[in-house]
DNA sequence: CGTAAAATTGATATTTCTCAATGAGAGTGG
DNA sequence: CCACTCTCATTGAGAAATATCAATTTTACG
């Protein structure tokens, strides 16, 4: 876990044939702008286990993500930790108020992100409303989406975490790679279970359960659906 | 719980002289263009336990809690519920990006809003990218209160998901009420249950327990402070 | 004053966690 | 290529926290 070297150096790469040209912030960019754009991020890669940010260190860049998958999360002062999402490709992190990021941000596997310095950004959005719109429009999805995490968190049984995880990370990923009922976990066995709430053997057992019963198979580096009605009939109430 | 007629009629209210200016959407807003704002909001009021608007409904307002208290909250199919804030003056409602409302909102006691049909009001910001921005910022924050609330929902016990909920209802009604040890609680045991993904009768005990221990008085109306050094101390990590 | 709703309290059940042991896969160095 | 080790995942047994069910008690309100 040791810290990367957030060397900010001229990518040779163009937004033009990047791979989150239409997803990312950048998607509310014209050819002219997106030119200007190209110049204010640089690629920087990070190994698997390694930080892009903490908590409470000051914000002095913002990211998103090219390529790879990242746990976003918060710790207690005991080190009980909560993830509160997984970023992946055309995720827009670092928006904060305060100055401060809000919560810590890890590589899982390899994670390439465009990395841009905050002031040269903010004078970019500056005269520039739709991108302002767009970061906006991010900002209200997540927030959608913290809501729904709320409820799978302070009301939803530990089978309903699991089931309604799988659904809906299956879904999160259509976009990226396609429908499939094969559905990659790059994440730990412990990254689910902070993310649901839950303990480690908790997200285990149930994962378990779920085969026993068919409606899983659990492969390598992920699980496959083999009865996604079942499954979502486990996850619907 | 019968709703509300939803009349927008001119207010013969002022901007100006409104209770939420400077902490409001509008704080964005000069004096000219709060001239001008003054025109497409209105205000309506609702009695406790009114609708204000129900998930899924069609967007067609946006709302800024003038005075009183709303409970924010989704509903699971069997009924389950789980609130995900307390809207109260000054917090600005109805953002989403699917044009429907992906949460429920109810008065807590009587609710005064400063209503703004959809259309116009977004024709309002289209030209004034400071009141986007004051938009954008507010749901920042919001954001990073949902990021905190998973926190406590996931990884908290029930002792200390009651002594940050009273830690954190004070703090948010220091800039309302001024500091104060006295914290009146206008929301119901179950409001609170539903809020802290408890139950009610767990909420009661642990309130119970920390009058015993000499943390709080319960009194009518909310509870008081009697040592909030050890309700932080149950509430920190 | 009387009734209904809300809150509290108690007894018990259930879920999930904790602690402990075992098993499986990945990388390493001989 | 194979043991070795390390981490991660799984499984089991028992403990603890919280939920559920049921009964009062208190408060609100007509």
């Amino acid at each position: 876990m040791k810290p990367s070297m957030v060397t900010i150096e001229p990518s040779g790469h163009f937004c033009s044939d990047c791979a989150v040209r239409g997803s990312a912030v950048c998607a509310s960019l014209d050819a002219a702008e997106l030119r200007e754009f190209e110049h204010l991020g640089r690629r920087v890669h990070f190994d698997a286990g390694e930080t892009v940010f903490s908590e409470e260190d000051i914000t002095t860049s913002f990211y998103n993500v090219l390529e790879g998958v990242m746990r976003l999360y918060k710790l207690l002062p005991d080190g009980r930790r909560q993830i509160v999402g997984f970023a992946l490709p055309g995720d827009f992190l670092g928006m904060n108020l305060s100055g401060r990021h809000n919560f810590s941000a890890d590589a899982i596997g390899g994670v390439t992100v465009c990395q841009f310095a905050k002031v040269p950004f903010n004078r970019f959005i500056e005269d520039r409303p739709h991108l302002l719109r767009r970061i906006n429009e991010l900002a209200i999805r997540e927030l959608s989406q913290a809501r729904d995490h709320m409820v799978l968190l302070g009301r939803r049984s530990a089978d309903e975490k699991v089931a309604t995880f799988l659904l809906g990370w299956r879904e999160r990923l259509v976009s990226l790679e396609g429908a499939s009922n094969t559905v990659p976990l790059p994440m730990s066995r412990q990254d689910i279970a902070d993310y649901l709430g839950l303990t480690i053997e908790t997200v285990s057992r149930t994962f378990t359960k779920l085969e026993r019963r068919g409606a899983i198979e659990i492969i390598h580096g992920g699980i496959s659906l083999l009865d996604p009605v079942k499954v979502e009939t486990l996850a619907a109430p």
